[in-house]
DNA sequence: GCCCAGGGGGCTC
DNA sequence: GAGCCCCATGGG
């Protein structure tokens, strides 16, 4: 699956073989994450938007929330008020944006493509990657996860843990904005949803597991992967998996 | 009591 | 374009 590097120069195919040794080395050691946890794609819009900067246990009791309150579709989530959603959406933190988020999803939906995500598939990725950023609410991260999860789009989610795990790693050099790091993955991967889809997840599992802000990663199971982990691990003490 | 968690918008300079 | 501040809760 990943034995075709994007680019044929000799940085571009050791890119790939390391990328390809980091993503074997998490799959070995987690397993399948079973990623987007979403019944519908449509819950995965949602999802992506709860879930900004806050844990996911808190946006399961958000999502459980409007399921209860049968409000998991496009159009009772555009019927309901604002102060409802946000009530409803309370324990996932910031519910008056992210309410307001919310309804310009539907809205844009509803507008869009009259609540019929799988007719988005007719719209490439590029155009509806516009077509989303221009909605409140969705920044790169969630339009891209949106883009993966939701749509089946190969394209890569950049967060807070890839970025960490990276630099840690000493692979950030030069990387600083959303698009250089995705282009880090995305210029040096096969183009597979699948795989975009587990490596995001193992990644997040990674830095949930061992990879605190203030801590480094090297002795993480990727301490042997580069010179710069292996130099961390050896001089760092770091809990292990 | 403090820090962090699977961000993004708006404002200022 | 970069740097801040704000939005807010729940768990460790």
């Amino acid at each position: 699956m990943l034995d075709n590097a994007r680019t044929g120069t000799q940085d571009g195919k050791k890119l790939n073989r390391l990328l390809t040794e980091i993503y074997r080395k998490l799959f070995a050691r987690y397993g399948c994450q079973h990623w987007w946890p979403g019944e519908t794609p449509f819950e995965v819009m949602v999802g992506a938007i709860l879930t900004q900067s806050c844990s996911w246990i808190n946006v399961e009791k958000a999502i459980a929330s409007l399921k209860e309150a049968g409000l998991m579709s496009p159009e009772a989530l555009r019927n309901a008020t604002p102060e409802k959603l946000a009530a409803l959406i309370h324990p996932s933190g910031y519910y008056n944006v992210k309410a307001k988020k919310i309804k310009a999803l539907v809205e844009w939906l509803g507008a869009d493509c009259r609540d019929d995500i799988s007719s988005l598939s007719k719209v490439g990725t590029g155009e509806l990657r516009r077509e989303l950023l221009a909605v409140y609410g969705i920044g790169e991260e969630t339009v891209d996860s949106i883009l993966l999860y939701a749509c089946g789009r190969p394209v890569f989610v950049v967060d807070a843990y890839t970025r960490r795990i990276l630099t840690r790693l000493g692979f950030a050099n030069g990387l600083k904005s959303y698009g250089e790091f995705q282009a880090f993955f995305m210029d040096n991967l096969p183009h597979d949803a699948a795989l975009f889809n587990e490596y995001h997840a193992l990644f997040v599992r990674l830095g949930k597991e061992v990879c605190k802000k203030t801590a480094s990663c090297g002795g993480c199971c990727l301490g042997d992967i580069c010179p710069e982990a292996k130099k961390q691990s050896e001089r760092l003490s770091c809990r292990r998996p």
